[in-house]
DNA sequence: ATGGGTGTTCAAAGCGCTTTGGGAATGAGT
DNA sequence: ACTCATTCCCAAAGCGCTTTGAACACCCAT
């Protein structure tokens, strides 16, 4: 239905669609009375310039990919995405730009940022769930393309802007809090350890216990899907060990609730008989009991996360000649109700 | 870096625009022989149309848009979002087509329709959410935009496509069951019910409370955002009455885990002492303990309903003159280790 | 020989915008 | 009175594709 276009409303104004073309994007050689006219037609109108037409004509399409990778096992996307991509889109609206999402698996991730370089569909793209030795810096430099690494991949030669919080540091010092609990069997249960967090996360656990003189325990250790489930399963196994752990250091809130599920099941107070550190991700749908948190946790914003991201990446892509943005955020330690001092 | 376009293609070649853009898009007045050379060379060379010029000549994008509303209060994304996109973006995925995402909040959503329409920047888009009075369907048929419903809007006139479950049924079914097992006294705790699911949820709680001649007890319902935390804290509170609740009914498996957290706080055993029954949107990263379930649930697979939501949603855009598509889908009931008889 | 298919290729127009390279009008400077 | 900037506006080219309408070659039947 509706529909206008530039020359049919320059018409309209008796005007070239040079000069109506010119008021809109703000460029000075227009008379503030004559701008002033055409904004006003544009309005009445509801004229805005065809996307695609637009992009041909600039080469800026004012579109940002997220290209986000499906787990294959279960099919199942990242929990944190849509906190991440709530903070991103807040920014992306806001700086006129529109946001264009892959899900792809596995194999196919590749040919994603290929495709979407050579249609010529957006202007950059940011980087999700680094891996190690992950080739998207590489292929993403070779195809021109502006990005931004949400995380940090370890092997990279070339400079690259990224956004990351100090995992290693975060799981050092909750770790390390546990040992001033006085716990000494700890566990870990972590995200797969592929991921550049997750190994990181477990370097900073093991510096922890290293320091102390103990040695981590590698039944003790698991990584998988970070899922309510698998602390529940995890939590279940370890506790039942000859000498199980009293204490667990985990990647996520979902997985401490299946820690606490599985302490129940046992009749375990949480805090008393067993404590539990977790990283949290402040997810909006998952406050982690607003005043008083439930787990003691390292906190950071995802949501801040994407939206930091995304003001780097239109800088990136704004001025491509500028030097990488690099950030590297602590994890904040609050002290919530799931930790106290080992039994004894 | 890369990006060699039609016309340095086909002179490489030896051969017109024409030729070689008909050969790509599969039209039959070109040779095999030609064909062949074509398509080796355009993979040689990692050629693609650029999008938006054909979006230009076509006048299809390629694109389809989820605009998805954001909380006011609390910044959030509705969790089941991720699983929703992962199966539609593998159904755009398989068809070509693209997935732009608007997050927006509040006021501005309607403008984010106007302008996606206005910018010729898709073809069609996904609602979610629908509400009561929904202005949207009327919005975007006004639009002349193709789009598809998941869930439904009660009071349009126009006929439109939508996929929905039937959730008074669910809803009347995992009552009846509940008050089967002995259960009267039962608590509700639901999504907002200015959401068209949330107010079909209780419908069918009421109608089948009602036809035991039972009466809804306004203190035992409960509308807010689906949180573990809702779930723990109205838990908490309905338990704490003179005349609590034996078992509760809940829209969502992150609620029915703040009602168990509820119960281990009061040392209540599940099941024994009070039974729970959730809607279980079969979440990936929430699996519900895959071989036997943890809660008994109404089930009814978010990833399924975008994989067809995406599926009509294309269906519609390459045949805008078919009727719209409507169906209804029924949830399944699962029992699980949640629901017991009333303590008597 | 002539005409009509049939199969294969092409030149050029058009999609809706931005942007280059002026042109006309006005006012100021000498 | 004449030049020279300024200010404001415009015609036309170009972005990279699809698609229309026509051309060309070839073959078979008349």
């Amino acid at each position: 239905m509706s529909g206008i276009n530039l020359k049919s409303l320059s018409e309209k104004l008796g005007l070239s669609q040079t000069t109506v073309s010119r008021a809109l994007n703000g460029y000075p050689e227009v008379s503030e009375r004559t701008r002033k006219r055409i904004l006003q037609a544009a309005d009445e109108y509801n004229y805005r310039a065809n996307a695609g037409a637009k992009g041909l004509a600039t080469g800026r399409t004012m579109r940002i990919g997220h290209v986000i990778p499906l787990n294959d096992d279960h099919q199942m996307v990242n929990p944190v995405f849509g906190d991440f991509i709530s903070g991103a889109g807040d920014v992306y609206a806001n700086a006129g730009y529109e946001m264009v999402l892959s899900v792809v698996s596995g194999e196919k991730e590749h040919d994603a940022y290929r495709d979407l370089a050579a249609k010529r569909s957006i202007d950059g793209v940011i980087v999700h769930g680094p891996r190690k030795n992950d080739p998207r810096p590489a292929l993403l430099d070779q195809l021109g393309l502006s990005y931004v690494v949400h995380g940090r991949v370890d092997d990279y030669d070339g400079a690259y802007s990224y956004l990351d919080i100090n995992n290693r540091r975060s799981f050092l010092r909750a770790t390390e809090f546990m040992l001033d609990l006085g716990h000494t069997r700890l566990a870990l249960l972590n995200g797969w350890e592929d991921f550049d967090f997750a190994a990181r996360r477990r370097a900073g656990f093991e510096e922890a216990l290293d320091s102390r003189g103990i040695t981590a325990d590698p039944s003790l250790m698991l990584e998988g899907e970070m899922t309510e489930t698998l602390g529940h399963s995890a939590a279940r196994r370890m506790l039942a060990q000859n000498n199980p752990p009293t204490g667990f250091v985990v990647s996520s809130t979902m997985i401490a609730m299946g820690v606490r599920r599985a302490l129940d099941d046992l009749g375990l107070a949480i805090s008393r008989d067993v404590s539990v550190v977790a990283h949290d991700d402040v997810l909006s749908y998952l406050d982690n009991g607003n005043a008083l948190p439930v787990f003691t946790a390292t906190r950071s914003s995802i949501r801040a996360a994407g939206r930091r991201c995304a003001e780097i990446l239109i800088q990136r892509i704004e001025n491509p000649k500028s030097d990488p943005v690099t950030e590297l955020w602590e994890a904040e330690l609050t002290i919530g109700q799931s930790t106290g001092r080992a039994p004894t």
